[in-house]
DNA sequence: GAATCACATAAGTCAATGCTTATGTAATGA
DNA sequence: TCATTACATAAGCATTGACTTATGTGATTC
């Protein structure tokens, strides 16, 4: 289930500080490790986690490998979290802000 | 930060399965071993995870203690969504669907 | 008040996970 | 072609995490 490997890939503080950094734009692994600090190794691993999860995709450009956001994992994450909005709270004014845009 | 503690918590597919039973009404701990292949101090420290990531919540009610969702805890995970809005992607049907109660 | 029930906590075990160092591989450049 | 760059993979290690079997605790029942 892809739900797991998601949960699991976002279970981890760093893997989340990388999508993070992801979202602001996409980037190469060398670039992705700049202030944060980690090895070349452990952010590949970190990259490879996310990927298969489907937070992320990548895209070979030469001998740089571009990774950005992939939308679908970001989907599946809204379709889990919409099973259960019977349960949202009442005092939804974050959500209705940044849901706005998507009623069109 | 509690962000960890909830994709923490959403990482265990156990858990996740005893999120979505409380989900369908509160019940107390025995009641929710039934039909999940789980022993009692296990049922007992998966309750004591999700408690503590804002996930559920517990009443004492005699010597049962019934658990429920905790709305606190999806908001935290629409908020962290949201912050990815950017991304979302083009086809969101599935996500106005469930979102279209809120825009009121 | 003694037994029982519902649940929590303690302590130990084993597998999974995130890191490390070392090495592999594909692309670029001198 | 040989070195270098950007990244992936392998293997080992230490920690974490989910389970187990006790045992503890507070509430009910007989």
């Amino acid at each position: 289930m892809m739900e797991n490997e998601i949960f699991r890939a976002l279970a981890d503080p760093t893997r989340r500080r990388i999508f993070e950094k992801l979202a602001a734009g996409g980037m190469n692994a060398s670039a992705l490790r700049q202030g944060i600090e980690i090895s070349q190794p452990a952010m590949s691993q970190h990259l490879s986690v996310l990927r298969k999860a489907g937070l992320v995709r990548e895209e070979r450009q030469g001998r740089f490998v571009n990774y950005e956001v992939d939308p679908d994992g970001l989907l599946l994450i809204a379709r889990w979290l919409g099973k259960y909005r019977a349960y949202w709270p009442a005092r939804i004014d974050a959500l209705k802000i940044l849901l706005k845009d998507m009623d069109s």
